[in-house]
RNA sequence: UGGACUAUGGUGUAAUGGCAGCACAACAGGUUUUGGUUCUGUUUGUCCAAGUUCGAAUCUUGGUAGUCCAA
């Protein structure tokens, strides 16, 4: 019988996963990762106490041991570091992404998943073996789906991954917890950076880089239209924020040499939406399908968290992909990362930073 | 300091003497394990003073502030 590490978070989705591989036949041994902002507040240790209480709970429930595994050091000095890097220079990161591949499939796996055959999480994936071959691949739930967030892993990771609720819908997980009395049942879903609670993102980063005002332009008439407090506030396609009447205002462009933040006017500008950009490190899970050199491979792709693929062509030059999406795409950002699929957005191909081109598109 | 024009929420604007409305922003929720997007809801205003009138954002006079022409 195959050793089993769980990674529980006390929330519905991984207590359900206990649930199935205890039904499987499994006794997996449960981790509760912790990971908190560098002071205590009081809000974080609430909630923090609380999902360590239900994962015990759940432990106890199923007869598994508990253990919690702090890994806030690890995670201060790889993922912030890495958000604030990014941010500082204009981009904009994807923390969770990064979590998972440093943190809960990383740090995690070097002190303790190496002892186990498998790391089970409560993520809404699926893994395929195909000729031999571990492959991602999506979960029937499209709003669920968390293959974008788990796109960076590399091919250990995966292989060695367990995503027991991964081929269910969340009503049916919900279903499920109900039905067998889970103390997490009618947990509200987790959302936002995963440790930073109540704490909101833009404070956040002002700890970090403080404030640093420049001016804000209108792409169209090249105007000054007023202040902003530090570029690393806004991000490409962001609306609120600004403060201006007159809008709605996007941002479509940032100058980061000369800390300027360009702006286009109304809900239907063109300006905040783009078909063609480059994506830069792509990280293949399993196969490179992107071999040749400048022949359209067609896909379907993801730059943020949403139910919906795009459709686009990809083309390999040199290192880099150059993406054609067939439908213009809203608030493409820089530093995101976009997660390809095979056509029928099943199986995930891997993932790469985004980068926008010197082409206009 | 000669003339002309303007003054309405935080911003941009509407209301011909008859309940001050819209958009944006802001705030609060919903959606979303990133940033965002989006949806719903809420708050906030007639520059000041006097006058005409049943009734004034609107008309009159004065003040104040700003813009433009006038070199």
């Amino acid at each position: 019988m195959s050793k089993i590490a769980a990674l529980i978070s006390g929330g519905v989705d991984s207590s359900v996963a206990v649930y199935l591989l205890k039904e499987a036949g499994y006794t997996p041994d449960l981790f509760y990762i912790q990971i908190g902002p560098e002071e205590e507040t009081d809000d974080f240790t609430c909630t923090s106490e609380e999902d360590l209480e239900m994962a015990t709970a759940v432990a106890h429930k199923y007869g598994c041991k508990l253990q919690v595994v702090n890994l806030h050091r690890q995670y201060w000095d790889l993922v912030v570091k890495y958000t604030m890097d990014k941010v500082s220079k204009g981009l904009t990161p994807n923390p969770d992404v990064m979590c998972n591949r440093l943190i809960k499939f990383g740090c995690f796996e070097q002190e303790v998943g190496k002892d186990y055959d498998f790391t089970a999480t409560g993520h809404y994936a699926t893994t395929e073996i195909i000729d031999g071959k571990t492959w991602l691949a999506t979960s029937p739930d499209p709003v669920k789906d968390q293959t974008d967030f788990l796109a960076q892993l590399d091919y250990m990771q995966v292989s060695k991954a367990m995503f027991p609720i991964g081929h269910m819908m969340k009503n049916e997980v919900r279903a499920i917890a109900e039905r067998e009395h889970l103390v997490t049942a009618k947990r509200k879903d987790s959302q936002g950076i995963c440790f930073l609670g109540q704490i909101n993102y833009r404070d956040y980063i002002k700890k970090f880089l403080g404030e640093k005002p420049g001016r804000v332009i209108d792409i169209e008439t090249g105007k000054t239209i007023g202040q902003h407090k530090g570029h690393w506030f806004h991000t490409i396609g962001q609306r609120h924020g600004l403060g201006f009447g007159g809008g709605p205002w996007y941002v479509v462009k940032k100058d980061v040499k000369r800390n300027i933040l360009l702006v286009s006017n109304g809900f239907d500008t063109k300006r905040q939406y783009r078909s063609h950009f480059g994506v830069r490190d792509f990280h293949a899970i399993t196969e490179n399908p992107f071999l040749l050199e400048g022949i359209p491979y067609p896909v379907t792709l993801k730059i943020r968290h949403t139910p919906e693929f795009n459709n686009a062509n990809v083309i390999r030059q040199g290192e880099n992909l150059i993406i054609d999406a067939e439908n213009p795409i809203q608030g493409v950002a820089p530093g995101q990362f976009c997660v390809i699929y095979d056509k029928e957005h099943h199986l995930c191909y891997g993932s790469g930073e985004i980068e926008l081109l010197k082409v206009k598109s």
